[in-house]
DNA sequence: GCACCCGGTTCACGGCCACGAAACAGCGGG
DNA sequence: CCCGCTGTTTCGTGGCCGTGAACCGGGTGC
């Protein structure tokens, strides 16, 4: 995700275009004509800039938009099948072990997992010991550090998989 | 929530007056100097305009950090079962002893709640001590830092949890 | 004006228990 | 042979929650 993937249209010459970017949900800026009333944005991807504009200030514009567009594709973790896992441009190759028990945190992004499902799903025939599960979760947790994904857990309750550091 | 409720500064001029408002989460227009460089918004509560502007313009970008706002007050804070507070991105595991007392709170989210109807949510068979209720609330209070939530006591009433700092 | 109380806030303490980190050892694959 | 993966143990620590006490501002009665 970079300025290319902000799109930049006149307006009100370009409404259509402007439109259809809306309907696809892409990050946008009007460049507003001198003498055009001004410009009403539909949502926080969108901002427009009255024209004639320092180059500096288109710039800073589409920076913007492409901070608050990183934030939204930041929406889910990706956990393949050949255990890599994915976090917007981050990225790790898991281990065995991890990648089970991170299945059903992934599946569930943002909820809690009880620690029941977690040792199901981590040893699907009987965990080994009574502590090996927090062993691995402590693992699992050391394997995201500066992924911008954050395993908590809610005490006597389970974990949970979700954005922040 | 109308056009006077959206704060207007200089900038870079009134720095010290933006960073408060960030602080306490007033939506805020900055005026950017005509040769200061770009300006770059923190959150989407926050929008600037380059010197010289027509008022038309100014007065449109207030009126999107209005409309943005009064999205925002209309968020209510969600408690699920598994004792995970959400209010917009943000979000904190509870303590079993608060995700009770919360629960009637964020049910009449922004109106009173009694003392009577929150110490018998918080302990459904008699309040252990006669103070334990307040130092319950106060940690909770505590926990809700930096959440937009303030959980505020209105004396001799109850408390009220609201949208604020 | 003064003492007093009432409702509320904050602090420190202690017991309990769930988690978490470190360290070590066995195993297996490249 | 080395390294990464995984299981096990041990010990520490930090969250949770009740309790007592100090404190504080705003009434209220005298």
């Amino acid at each position: 995700m970079d300025l290319t993937d902000v799109a930049v249209v006149r307006w009100p010459d370009e409404t259509r275009q402007l439109e259809e970017l809306r309907r696809r949900g892409v990050p946008r800026l009007a460049l507003v004509s001198p003498h055009a009333p001004p410009f009403a944005p539909v949502d926080p991807l969108e901002d427009w800039v009255r024209l004639p504009a320092a180059p500096a200030d288109v710039r800073a514009r589409v920076l913007t938009l492409v901070g608050r567009a990183v934030q939204d594709l930041r929406r889910r973790p990706e956990l393949t099948d050949d255990r890599l896992l994915r976090y917007g441009r981050w990225w790790v190759a898991l281990a065995p072990a991890d990648a089970r028990l991170l299945a059903p945190l992934v599946d569930r992004f943002g909820t809690v997992v009880g620690r029941g499902e977690l040792a199901k799903a981590g040893w699907p025939d009987g965990l080994p010991s009574r502590n090996s599960l927090d062993v691995q979760l402590g693992r699992l947790r050391r394997r995201l550090n500066g992924s911008g994904l954050t395993l908590r857990t809610v005490r006597s309750r389970g974990c949970v998989l979700a954005p922040g550091t």
